[in-house]
DNA sequence: GCTTTAAAAAGTAAACT
DNA sequence: AGTTTACTTTCTAAAGC
């Protein structure tokens, strides 16, 4: 069995996609987002910052939104609660309850213990690492879908999970594949 | 029937064209690399072997041609950064580590054939600089004991190295200075200083004042 | 494929003082 | 030389080129 008792995750940033069922009119949108920008040229939706909860907010024409810098779940429908109102007053209408996607929650976080990179790399099958261009191991795990960056310190980032248990469950897989090549012990000599 | 004629001599034309090119490019990167002959050739087989199994699809020949020449130095351990050879290409560093990436999976080439040793940048960077066997074999067994104390995960092979080098440089009193060092492993001085200074430190060295 | 947004890890880089 | 800012890697959706 995998020792998870000194791993550590946290959550560091959410992005979810949002269905508001209302076509928009961008134009009228920018005037009451205070912190916006609108290019079309060079990308298609309002680029929207709110301060509480802190997070950027994509608006588009169709009605459909993208979250993202979200600490939590909560934050991303209070955000969209708040544009919601926001745009109730510009005469938008809404019929229904907007339907919010968790796509995407990326971690930081900590195995409590060092690595020696150069011997993953060697002997943990489907791993890249290439210390001149980044610093960390990359390892992808398939079931549930996730990218986990490994660093020598023990420190990881753990990105592309779509729930926090989705992302326990890919750092013990990773886990379990080092404890299978004997990668786990190391820590004083290797 | 004519019509199908034409279009296999038409595919095999574009084919032609495109591997005449692709060898072509080869040639220009290989010879102001100054590339061993070897090196050209083994690319050039990687790059046969990557058409073959259609691995040029969605990306540049030119890309691949470049991840080709990177690989092919990495397997016979003949020192090139990504940086020199996307410096001569015509496409990026970040699109020509996504083409060696990719067919570094499909081609087999796993880590281990591919490894190449911190110290094996060392004769290279040694001949650029005209540094003795002397100060070879000390930096090599400075790179050995970082290496065994945890102290080079992750870290830059090329700013090891030329770290290794400049700590041997002085203490076995056949100094090159840190831009100097820094300049044939095309790193910074400031990744240089920060390399000896964490060495130094660590490994206890005596640098002679 | 690209464009834009957010966030962390650790290393390297560049621009200033 | 030291500091600050910024870029490398990973992920994901959105609409359109």
């Amino acid at each position: 069995m995998v020792d998870m008792s000194n791993v550590k995750l946290r959550i560091e940033n959410i992005v979810a996609s949002v269905d508001l069922f209302t076509q928009l009119n961008l134009e009228k949108v920018i005037e009451i987002c205070p912190n916006s920008k609108y290019n079309p040229e060079e990308f298609p939706g309002i680029i929207c910052r709110f301060d509480e909860p802190k997070v950027a907010l994509l608006i588009f024409s169709s009605g459909k939104l993208v979250v993202t810098g979200a600490k939590s779940v909560e934050d991303i429908e209070r955000a969209v609660n708040k544009l919601i109102q926001m745009l109730k007053r510009i005469g938008a209408k809404f019929q229904r309850a907007p339907q919010i996607d968790i796509q995407n929650m990326v971690f930081s976080g900590d195995i409590g213990m060092e690595f020696n990179l150069d011997a993953i790399a060697l002997s943990l099958p489907n791993c890249e690492y290439e210390p001149e261009q980044f610093p960390g191991v990359i390892y992808r795990v398939k079931e549930p879908r996730a990218v986990i960056l490994l660093f020598s310190s023990g420190k990881i980032v753990c990105s592309g999970a779509k729930s926090e248990h989705d992302a326990w469950e890919a750092v013990r897989k990773l886990l379990r594949e080092l404890e299978k090549y004997g990668l786990i012990e190391e820590e004083d000599e290797w | 029937r004519l019509r199908k004629w034409q279009s296999r001599l038409r595919v095999s034309d574009a084919a032609e064209r495109n591997l005449a090119f692709a060898l072509s490019e080869l040639d220009r990167i290989a010879s102001q690399l100054k590339l061993p002959r070897h090196v050209e050739e083994e690319a050039a087989r990687l790059y046969r072997e990557a058409v073959r199994k259609g691995l040029i699809r969605g990306r540049s020949i030119e890309s691949v041609i470049a991840a080709c020449v990177y690989a092919a130095c990495r397997l016979l351990k003949v020192p090139r950064t990504l940086d020199e050879i996307a410096d001569i290409s015509r496409v990026d560093k970040k699109e020509i580590g996504r083409s060696f990436r990719f067919i570094a999976r499909n081609l087999n080439l796993t880590p281990k054939k591919l490894f190449v040793k911190p110290t094996d940048y060392v004769n290279k960077f040694a001949d650029e600089l005209g540094l003795s066997e002397r100060i070879r074999r000390r930096a090599i067994a400075i790179l050995e004991e970082a290496y065994d104390r945890g102290l080079t995960s992750g870290k830059s092979p090329a700013g090891l190295v030329a770290a290794a080098l400049y700590i041997a440089g002085l203490l076995e009193d056949e100094k090159r200075t840190q831009r100097e060092v820094a300049e044939v492993a095309r790193v910074t001085e400031v990744t240089v200083r920060n390399r000896y200074k964490e060495l130094v430190e660590k490994l206890n060295l005596k640098i002679p004042v």
